[in-house]
DNA sequence: TATGAATGAGATTTCATTCAT
DNA sequence: AATGAATGAAATCTCATTCAT
């Protein structure tokens, strides 16, 4: 059973998700989470804070799936494409909720509040997890010689646009992921191993 | 001198881009461009038409640009870095309006209207001109074997995420930018064109 | 002590009477309840389910008095020109707030809404009530034969003629109503109760 | 061939028919027209002044057509009942943009302007023949006795009403148009000639 | 904690009318 | 006479937030 507090940031996380934000109220909220108007304010502030309360829980479950997938992973490389495969997996699962993480992160082109602050810094820990993975690959030989802090933003980018254009656009050609993966691959790997 | 539709247009461009959609007001557009707030749903009909206007018109430019730098190059190969140049020095121009764009696109989070269509298929060309200067490399031989829809898609991605990451994140290095032509650079080359 | 809710509809009951749909705003009507202007869609939704909420409401009131003056008659030829008298009476009464329902009702010259259905519906009960006093006078004789609902329209349209005549045009002679119930009643006598 | 002020006129009186005053815009008008918008104020001074010029139009060749009915009876009684048919045929025919004058006459329920005195005189023309015929009725012994102006009224407000009823409301019976001419037949007709 | 009525500022949109050309 | 861009007041409606219960 949850409690009315729980519903409410489920539905919050749905809808921002379905809607976006601003075409989310308080009164659809509330009504999909069956549950009086003003528990919204009172069990959570304002809309903005609820917005990132929603964010900042999908982003929460989705920090525990990608230190999961770096952990099964037996050195830097394939932890590294772990990371890869688990955001881009979790990215198209329908109980993720992904949209508003979306919509919520620093990736958003939308204008967002003063509290913005605390998702970079939230966010910048799934950043932090793949540098990880890439210092434990340079040093177990897995992947080659690279910059590590450019190759983090350039891979995240890769997965923030190839995501965008499958669940934003309607551009996706039909293994657009598993291209993506290979791309990563290639990057990553040692020259000898390309033969 | 500009007529007052021109001048609606181009505080448009500016402020879409400055503050978003939502936080655009017809007063604030009416007050920079200098012009009585009902003029604005008499040429434009209305908020988002004015909006697609602002980010038609941006992209409008942007292919011109576009199809210049592949039109400077001598093969494919060129074509297409010369093509991902001119996207992220455009992204950059302080002249180019390019946040209205990034918050009209396909690729925006935004929720649009009905109209989404002819944006879709109008940026569908950018998409184009990369696809002919890889068929083109690999005619001449400066592009190595590749899957031409699956690259351009992810090429295209890729220029998407480090643009926003560089536009609207914190979390861009220095030579984000760079990095990311040497990466397509290396995607398309030749492998033995690698040493 | 009245509710917020049955203030507007109060208001709104006046206000669409004395100054017809279009020049009532939502300003002065919520000014005359003296309540906030946001109640109002709050409440009702929007200024045509007000302006319906308003017509019924009087409709409603309408139809208990034309059913007290019904079941007042000894036989059916009473019973139609105590319908008709109570019809003319409740238009002329101060405190009916008649011309809401003119301006809402079937015979209305003003485009309404989509639930103009549901006051369709509603009003044909006043003709059927009349429609049962035709009925109930052709059985025990106090009617003469004629086609009930034909006349029933007929009775109807002089009803909304005549009154019309009194509260909206300069044309109106003193004993107006006075005349049409005769004209009712001649209509419905049998020829040997002419003499 | 029109002039362009003729072409307004004409535009004017179907959309005040079609849509009402209100949902009638001079964009509407002038587009209808096929001329500037600009003309319609510069031809006819403001909206109310085009809604009773439409008006008046109608009424105008209402008035014309109803004499010529008169006209051709060759008594009292059938004057009036001439009168009637004609009054009931003009509202049904599919060129006389009768819904204007519905919407524009004493009997509308729309708060109309200053110039509402003008229509109130020349729509009692109406009335006047009307009388002209009862009047010759009683002398040529064609027409009980009856009060004459109470009888206009009378009379009048059966033909708003059963019009009404026929182009405003889904009530009308097959002939109620044919039932209302009995009636007022009925109540001119002298006692004698019942039999 | 829970409810939902109440508030009112603010947004978009409409449109008669004016006016320069 | 003719055009249609330009104006801005006013209307409807939205909605986050407050608050009494």
């Amino acid at each position: 059973m949850m409690t009315k507090k729980e519903a409410l940031l489920k539905a919050a996380k749905e809808l921002f998700g379905e809607c976006g934000y601003a075409e989310t109220t308080f009164k659809k909220i509330s009504e999909r989470a069956g549950v009086a108007l003003g528990l919204l304010t009172h069990h959570y502030g304002n809309k903005e804070k609820l917005f990132l309360a929603a964010g900042l829980d999908v982003l929460e479950h989705f920090l525990v799936v990608l230190q999961d997938a770096c952990d099964r992973a037996s050195n830097g490389r394939e932890g590294a494409l772990n990371f890869c495969r688990a955001y881009l997996d979790f990215s198209i699962d329908p109980d993720s909720n992904w949209l508003v993480l979306v919509r919520c992160s620093p990736y958003s082109d939308m204008k967002t509040s003063a509290d913005r602050e605390l998702m970079f810094k939230k966010f910048n820990e799934v950043h932090q997890l793949l540098e990880q993975q890439l210092w434990r690959g340079i040093e177990d030989g897995s992947i080659r010689e690279i910059l590590v802090k450019e190759t983090v933003q350039i891979l995240m980018s890769l997965l923030v646009g190839v995501n965008r254009t499958r669940v934003l656009t309607p551009y996706a050609p039909p293994h657009l992921y598993r291209e993506a993966i290979d791309f990563a691959s290639r990057a990553l790997t040692p020259c000898n191993a390309c033969e």
